[in-house]
RNA sequence: GCGGGCGUGGCGGAACUGGCAGACGCGCGAGAUUUAGGUUCUCGUGGGGAAACCCGUGCAGGUUCAAGUCCUGCCGCCCGCACCA
């Protein structure tokens, strides 16, 4: 791997200019090409950034550790645009400030090469993979040593070399291997499942689920609780079966997004909201597969109560929270009528039990089939047929019209023992709850409508609150002027006048039966009361439920890590052993996926086609096939920040020393950062896949005791967008943004912000505006800008734009701006016709001083802050009041120069050396300023008359607010501004500003 | 529909716990240097007004000596989720 990524460097120019050739004298003017590529074969070749492990050559234990790390880049085939590198720029800044501050520093990159897009890539241009991968790689690799990135390169790995994918396959062993304690809330190795049921501490429940020997309920004959057997009971078969169903990675049958074109089935996170593919747009179908799962339902609770211990933003952790869904409730099992099955439904509003007045069962639902009665039984089947072959898009389509059939059954509602229908229909989720529920048509609008539809009775079982009515009878014609009895009355008769369901709370009606009555009781209350019932009754219990569904994790695409995994004659299955790994991919000449536009066509994985050689195998005499899936592109990228920490280990994923050091944070001031990554930079487009994958992997991995902190990214920060216009024609065809000029002539680049019209090939065109990229041809390269005016410009240019965190609009024309800085930097250090030194060893005077002190005091706080624009800001303002002065003193450039150094490193590194330094400036520490230099010893304070400032006066630091009164009075603008008026106040803020309160005039 | 975020000159954006709105840069204007050019330099630049002064942080109110900042109600734009029981 290290030889693509060390190879860019000598590749990316930096050798044409050797450093013999290299004449001082000869360069006079701020010439950035002949700087930066001189500093980056420097950086190249002393290893500048390096990064020592502990028990290294070199390491330091009593520095603080600091790691920050970019999103794994994934290597495309048309390389870097300039948005890419926003976030590169800013972590390599926090980089070099880091250091500057003491801190070792782990700042490594690599590439997430597995995937679609790659493999699309090397069908169109007919190349294998391995092949276009290295090349984009290289070609990354180049873009990226361009922009002088501090990069420690002899860390670099991509997901794509077996030495890393052997471990990605040792940690899916981890999770194959493993199972979920629930009373532990956390994942052990499976053995110990093993040995807890052997011991018959663990029990097998009637549905196959895992009772614990202190369950509830009637004790059994010897101790086995009602209705459980001991795992010794079972055989061999019934037993594999068991444990197969606990592991974290699983086999099951389940409905999958199946997307022929891609030929492949999708995660729920792959999928649109029009129900079409992520990537490519295409359509996907439900279908039921066997497939390979995760059991990342399992660490749901944790997931999400985890997300205390990260400093991330709000809106992110909102996004996971939503994205796992946690809603609280009650199970509550349903009876029916005449036949010995029982139907569990998951309710948040169980006060409401007493509205149920049918049922609606997903189409998919296990029970479906056995309860429809003769006569209905053909729609019901129809009707699922229908529901299965529908894809997401004709469920849009339909626009939420309520369908359903109903099963000729009828089940018994718990509370008060009515009998009510028993239907099917789409609106219920097979994948969410227990895929049944209980209808309440009066206070859920989705069944309300469903009630309407079919006809079925609505009973108002919680009273809302007046201005819920009143609100309703505004709207409803019939309602109109009635009083509030009226209304409430009105509501107990007929709900549905209103015109939609009540979902709010209220108080209880219609609620009693025998032993209960949840009649005018308060929501909250009645939801304890009747939930308490409920379980002494034996009929249901309180219950957690999330939104979160398993992961599905296999691909029927060649460009992926194998599975470790091989199956037996009988439908076995056998991890590979350890120390067999890693499987590699086969050699194949044709590795396209069988894509089609046939979504019943079944699916085959190109690893179907491998040489026998691979697909077959002989273990222990016994011959077995290889799992022919492979993993979907964000195993690659869920443990990676892991090996970075030791990218080069043979014998463990990362050693536990280096882990531990990189991972554990130490930290005393109480921040709720526990450890994991100190700054984790990337696009919020990862809020929900990548950095819920990940986390979940890494408490598994925690779990087991492979790592050490409970979360693998203690701080992160999501750096906004690049935007850029992009221009279409008026066929809506979008066209070169490069292309387009305006009624002039001029490149529509250089007059974005004037209002003209726009042109292409001289047909006008309509501007618009997005995300940067390729896709709406508006991608500019940072290859370009770095021609232009050089890599420090671009990283100046791009920190500049705008806060981080916020998307910002690209503007070629303002590049001028912190180039313009640049050049002025350089002629204030560098006389520009005899290339002589203009630094002079004299004090500087005090006024410089303190704004030299003050200048040390803004830039540190932008970076600790990560508020870049400001800190560019305040470099600008002490390089402006240094032009047009007889030299510079060495007491000003120097500092300047290390403040610099972080955001533009080459130019400050050159500079450095022609102040006549041997080293690097990227080991120097940190200038730091003087409080005492902050103050001035006389301020001028603005002085309002009634809040409008009317004059300024000076007075000494220390003056009191009586001397700071009497100034502002005795001042003659003040003075006159008062005109004779009575000053009923004044107000003196402290080294701020003086406000007088005088009367108004008459 | 639910949830989140954002509205400051011609443009990008500054403004600490309420305390001089518009730092810094672009653009624009004037001038300078240069044979010429600008990726050069200097000065000016929120709007109105001759000036005093008035008006200005999406809109309308409020609190305060003082509001871009706090409170109430609107308007607009962007993002996420969406039959989740």
């Amino acid at each position: 791997m290290h030889r693509l990524c060390g190879a860019g460097g000598a590749g990316c120019g930096l050798s044409r200019k050797g450093r013999g050739e290299y004449a001082l004298r000869s360069m006079s003017k701020y010439d950035p090409a002949t700087i930066e590529s001189r500093w980056q074969a420097h950086w190249e070749q002393q290893r500048s950034f390096a990064t020592p492990n502990p028990g290294d050559k070199g390491f330091d234990l009593d520095k603080p550790k600091f790691y920050v790390l970019d999103m794994f880049p994934y290597p495309s085939g048309v390389g870097l645009h300039v948005g890419h590198p926003l976030g590169y720029i800013a972590t390599d800044i926090i980089a070099r400030y880091k250091r500057m501050r003491g801190f070792n520093v782990l700042h490594p990159i690599g590439y997430d090469a597995f995937g679609l897009p790659a493999e699309q890539f090397a069908v169109e241009h007919g190349v294998h993979p391995r092949v276009t991968t290295d090349q984009n790689i290289a070609n990354m690799t180049r873009q990226l040593k361009r922009l002088g990135l501090s990069y420690d390169w002899d860390r670099c790995f991509a997901t794509t070399d077996p030495g890393y994918y052997k471990w990605t396959q040792w940690i899916f062993l981890q999770l194959y291997n493993a199972w979920f304690d629930r009373a532990a809330n956390a994942a052990r190795p499976i053995g110990e499942l093993i040995a807890e049921l052997d011991n018959d501490n663990l029990y097998i429940g009637p549905d196959g689920e895992l009772v614990p020997h202190f369950a509830e309920g009637i004790e059994g004959i010897g101790g086995v609780p009602a209705g459980c057997r001991r795992y010794c009971e079972l055989d061999a078969e019934q037993q594999r079966e068991l444990i197969d169903n606990q592991r974290l990675a699983y086999i099951d049958e389940v409905p999958v997004n199946w997307c022929p074109a891609l030929g492949t089935v999708l995660a729920n996170e792959e999928v649109t909201n029009e129900g079409r593919s992520e990537r490519g747009n295409y359509p996907v179908y439900r279908r039921p597969l066997r497939q390979w799962m995760l059991r990342i339902t399992a660490y749901a609770d944790r997931l999400e109560r985890d997300l205390d211990l990260v400093q991330w933003p709000e809106s992110i952790k909102l996004l996971q929270r939503n994205w796992i869904g946690r809603s609280e409730g009650a199970e509550v099992q349903f009876s029916v009528d005449h036949s010995p099955h029982a139907i569990d439904v998951f309710t948040t509003r169980p006060d409401t039990l007493f509205g149920a007045t049918y049922m609606v069962l997903a189409p998919e639902h296990r029970l479906v089939s056995r309860i429809a009665t003769a006569e209905h039984r053909e729609a019901v089947t129809a009707y699922q047929r229908q529901a299965a072959t529908r894809t997401e898009v004709d469920r849009q389509a339909d626009a939420r019209k309520k369908t359903g059939v109903f099963t000729g059954a009828y089940a018994i509602n718990p509370v008060n023992g009515r009998k009510i229908p028993i239907w099917i229909a789409d609106y219920v989720l097979t994948g969410y709850g227990t895929g049944a529920i209980m209808a309440v048509p009066a206070h859920d609008q989705r069944d309300f409508e469903f009630a309407g539809a079919f006809d079925l009775p609505i009973v108002p079982v919680v009273m809302p609150p007046d201005e819920w009515l009143q609100k309703r009878a505004a709207a409803v014609q019939a309602l109109n002027g009635l009083g509030i009895e009226a209304l409430r009355q009105r509501y107990g008769q007929d709900p549905v006048i209103f015109g939609e369901a009540f979902e709010g709370e209220g108080y209880g009606m219609n609620s009693t039966n025998d032993e209960t009555s949840l009649d005018a009781i308060a929501t909250p209350r009645a939801k304890r009361r009747i939930s308490r019932w409920i379980e002494e009754k034996g009929l249901g219990h309180a219950r957690v439920q999330y939104k979160l569904r398993d992961w599905l994790f296999s691909r029927q695409r060649y460009w992926g890590e194998p599975f470790p995994i091989l199956h037996g004659k009988n439908g076995d299955i056998r991890p590979v052993p350890e120390d067999q790994l890693p499987v590699l991919l086969p050699e194949m000449e044709d590795f396209r996926p069988e894509a089609g536009d046939d979504p019943d066509a079944p699916p085959r994985p190109p690893l179907a086609r491998a040489p026998e050689s691979w697909r077959i195998i002989e273990l222990d005499g016994k011959r077995y096939t290889r799992e022919l899936n492979t993993m979907p592109q964000w195993a690659g990228s869920c443990w990676y920040y892991l090996r970075f920490t030791d990218p080069n280990n043979e014998q463990r994923f990362a050693g536990k020393g280096a882990e531990r050091y990189w991972m554990l944070s130490h930290r005393a001031d109480g921040t709720p950062h526990r450890g994991g990554v100190d700054l984790y930079v990337g696009g919020v487009e990862h809020a929900v896949l990548h950095l819920l994958y990940a986390r979940f992997w890494h408490k598994v991995l925690y779990d087991l005791g492979h790592v050490s902190t409970p979360e693998p990214f203690g701080r992160l920060f999501n750096q906004g967008y690049i935007q850029a216009y992009y221009y279409e024609d008026e066929r809506g065809v979008r066209v070169a943004a490069e292309e387009v000029v305006d009624a002039r002539g001029r490149p529509a680049m250089e007059v974005q912000d004037e209002d003209v019209a726009f042109f292409h090939e001289g047909k006008p065109v309509k501007r618009l505006y997005g995300k940067m990229g390729k896709s709406l041809k508006n991608a500019i390269t940072p290859d370009h800008i770095c021609d232009q005016y050089g890599c420090d410009t671009l990283r100046l240019y791009e920190m500049y734009m705008g806060p981080l965190d916020q998307s910002k609009l690209w503007n070629t024309r303002d590049i001028i701006g912190v180039h313009r800085f640049l050049q002025r930097l350089w002629r204030n250090f560098v006389d520009e016709d005899t290339g002589s030194s203009r630094i002079v060893d004299r004090d500087p005077p005090e006024d410089l001083q303190r704004l030299l002190h003050r200048t040390i005091q803004r830039v540190t706080t932008a970076m600790d802050t990560m508020a870049f624009n400001v800190g560019i800001a305040a470099l600008i303002e002490l390089n402006n009041a240094l032009v047009n002065r007889d030299g510079v003193e060495r007491g000003i450039a120097e500092p300047l120069a290390l403040l610099l150094s972080p955001m533009a490193p080459h130019i400050a590194e050159e500079l450095w050396q022609r102040m006549g330094h041997e080293a690097s400036l990227a080991a120097e520490p940190w200038p730091r300023f003087d409080p005492d230099m902050l103050v001035e010893e006389t301020l001028e304070l603005p002085v309002q008359v009634n809040g409008k400032v009317r004059g300024r006066i000076r007075v000494p630091a220390d003056a009191d607010e009586k001397a700071i009164e009497k100034a502002a009075l005795s001042d003659a603008k003040i003075a006159a501004s008062i005109d004779g008026r009575t000053v009923r106040k004044c107000i003196v803020v402290q080294r701020r500003m003086v406000n007088l309160v005088v009367a108004e005039k008459n």
